[in-house]
DNA sequence: GCTCTGTCACTTGTATACAAGTATGAATTC
DNA sequence: GAATTCATACTTGTATACAAGTGACAGAGC
């Protein structure tokens, strides 16, 4: 019998330079527009044009990148009614999930790991921005998997992703911290109550509040 | 100036690949679980690895196939847990869409198309039951087309082709053809009435048959 | 100045060569 | 017979070579 396979292989390097890519895009190294040659990437990368190549394509097929037939490939221009469109299907599918969870008898089980984190006495709250960020994306991404349908928490995940490109997700505004609290737990006491329309309405607003910082 | 890109070019191999391997998986050619490896694939279709494992990429991100590390390709098995969560995604962006319809004051003008065809004298509807079929393919994706979020259009037009490996999109057995027009018919007609929540229920209805057949 | 044309460096698409890890089974040991 | 070792054929991951198409530019002709 095999070991467990741990799983735990060190990435490709198809797969390392896919991170980076994407994260030179986030970090505008790679400005929307800008047109480029795999041999150009395979040279910074030190590496061959095959796993270039490989990312490339997964970029592509992600909407980052556009391959021109024979002639270099170009960063996607920003396109605002993209990022709308995202938002739109964001707001959807979290809503989705809440209106379920109003209705299921156990979804005090399945939202007590974030109750914990978010409902608890103020004085156990992190002020960390950089750590309440990720926790943030924690409570979005943990609220749709709550929902127990893995494609809505697969394709959730993917739109959050596309998203972060102009969400840069910071808590450093005075107050934002404490809101993001406020509004989580009141979020979750209100699934707790199965309000539905309620929480729908106050989940899409903390959504438009994040979209418009 | 360029000529306006005609853009019709001649698929690549790779893309050639990716539809034939998609289509034996479809037609059960290559049944889930069976593995291969890529220049078994290269020979039969008469071409190198390269191209090969481009195709593989793509359908692996599609979820129809995964690697094994050094060791083999292997078709997905079914997950039927899986094709529940594709159609209850499938139903709830239609649902949205047609919501969303209800409320938007040009919706006699974005669903004229979908009505000449659907909404027509009864002497004027097709018989043949694989012109049907594709007929009834694109009143599903006009329908969510017709919403105007490209992104909640492309992730249904996804959706969907996930679900082509169990939807067997038959017209065959009788009445279906007729009831399809029927309920298709109506279904715009409430649209135009605005009768949202009727609407969501006659559609969700609509697909629930589609995915019990 | 304007238009055409041919060249040539450069691009991606594909094929092939090589490196590194996997799994199977025969031989060996007990 | 059962367990272990090890050779070996096969697999994917990566690098490189070659084919086919593109585009920018110099220079000719007007």
């Amino acid at each position: 019998m095999n070991a467990p396979q741990t799983q735990q292989r060190k990435p490709s390097l198809a797969e390392r330079i896919y991170q980076q890519l994407k994260q030179d895009i986030f970090d505008f190294q790679l400005l929307p527009g800008d047109r480029f040659s795999e041999t150009e990437i395979a040279g910074r990368m030190q590496a061959s044009r095959t796993p270039v190549r490989e990312a490339l394509y997964r970029l592509e097929r992600d909407g980052y990148v556009q391959v021109h037939f024979r002639s270099g490939w170009q960063v996607r221009p920003f396109d605002f009614r993209y990022f709308e469109d995202l938002y739109d299907v964001r707001i959807l599918l979290e809503a989705e999930t809440v209106r379920r969870l109003c209705s299921a008898n156990d979804r005090q089980q399945r939202l007590a790991e974030l109750s914990a984190i978010w409902c608890c006495p103020e004085g156990q709250r992190l002020t960390d921005s950089s750590e309440v960020a990720k926790l943030d994306e924690n409570f979005h991404f943990g609220l749709v998997e709550s929902g127990k349908n893995q494609e809505i928490s697969a394709i959730h995940r993917d739109v959050c992703e596309r998203l972060r490109i102009i969400r840069r997700l910071d808590f450093t505004q005075t107050g934002r911290i404490e809101a993001t609290y406020n509004e989580h737990s009141r979020i979750l006491l209100q699934i707790l109550n199965a309000d539905a329309d309620q929480v729908v309405a106050e989940l899409t607003q903390h959504i438009e509040i994040s979209k418009n910082t």
